[in-house]
DNA sequence: GTTTAATTTAAACAAATGTTTAATTTTGTG
DNA sequence: CACAAAATTAAACATTTGTTTAAATTAAAC
């Protein structure tokens, strides 16, 4: 892959912004030009074209999103525990990645680009795997319930946080969270406890 | 509320649907009006801009969106089967309207356009209030654990649901959806009965 | 210091955009 | 039929769009 030198870095962090923002056909290479201050011909010269600077900035985000959890599949902690840490981190990573999350939202169901998306695909199905693996390690030991669909775990933890976030206004009103930081603040504590409890409970109680 | 006619209904359909599939920047009133045989001033005719259009479908398909179960809520039967009704109604509902929430997913989270959605507001304060009831029923029989967080509960139902549908290539290829109605299927059963037993084990298995 | 390559710029380009105009056709009403 | 209102059309409009060009500037290499 190739690597991006300051100037290149610095567009690709407008353009993600932007795009997040008002998405890509709503952002012009003028906008991101006068907001990275440079010539609107940079975009062209460095990327080649404004759809190839939206590849090449998802290029750039994905790579390095998988949930690095060898160590945690290792760890010497009750499959719980493990499910309760995944989640945490999952949470963190979505959190941290929230604006290519946005762009990825868009250009997955969009008819209109036909973006390159092997690179998010694996990175799915490496999550996919971690998780797996944890839930068979517990139901071995007979603490998880048999037949958990698991592949309907991601859209539980992934999916709620998305809505809230795409809700944001809304649940800023009725959980009364004044400012950015005490949504931030939210998310990462009752929304993860939330979805924690939530998929403990599925696993655990028996139906 | 302005009536519309066949001709306008026309013209909303076709919008949705291309607003749905390409985005409302990624749209065209050419395009509109391509595909609904019309002439491009026919928009600004009828609803003044294009912008403007995009409101009027909204105000459109909001209304009515709200989950009449008012019955469900008198009906005689116990509050976990009410639950489970009322998931099966709420993905019916989104499941039908999949367009729409498409398109307000897009709007509530942008920047780019002011669109009035308190139509929308109100929607989700009375479908929140209608499960507030019901899990308080449940309390009040002893069937539901106390401190249940109310308010993220419709993230899980409707988060999972709307992340399924973005990453509907990837789940079709994983779960070995062939084609549509197999997926259409899949999100009737299989999801909705996942995440009936998901929200069912939070309310019910002891922490 | 000279030469070559890489970067940056302003300008120009054609194509696409949303909207309006003014003329024409269709519809409804007496 | 005659008249008025509504619906429809093609054309024109001013902007905005992504991209390219060709010249100017800066950096690197020898």
């Amino acid at each position: 892959m190739t690597e991006f030198n300051d100037k290149q870095i610095e567009i690709l962090q407008v353009a993600e912004k932007l795009f997040a923002e008002v998405g890509f056909d709503g952002t012009s290479i003028r906008d991101i030009a006068k907001e990275a201050n440079i010539n609107i011909a940079m975009i062209s010269y460095y990327f080649g074209s404004k759809e190839k600077l939206l590849e090449a900035l998802i290029l750039f985000r994905i790579s390095g999103m998988s949930l690095d959890l060898e160590i945690l599949y290792q760890e010497n902690i009750s499959p719980i525990q493990k499910i309760e840490k995944l989640i945490a981190f999952y949470i963190n990573r979505i959190n941290s990645n929230r604006c290519m999350y946005q762009i990825l939202h868009f250009e997955l169901s969009s008819k209109k680009r036909e973006i390159n998306l092997d690179a998010f695909t694996e990175v799915k199905n490496n999550n996919l795997k971690l998780i797996e693996n944890i839930i068979k390690e517990g139901q071995d030991q007979g603490l998880f319930q048999p037949n958990i669909n698991v592949a309907l775990l991601p859209p539980v933890i992934i999916g709620s946080f998305i809505h809230i976030h795409m809700n944001k206004k809304y649940y800023q009103e009725i959980l009364d969270l004044k400012n950015e930081s005490d949504f931030e603040n939210y998310v990462l504590t009752d929304l993860t406890y939330h979805i924690q409890k939530t998929i403990k409970a599925l696993l655990i109680y028996e139906n």
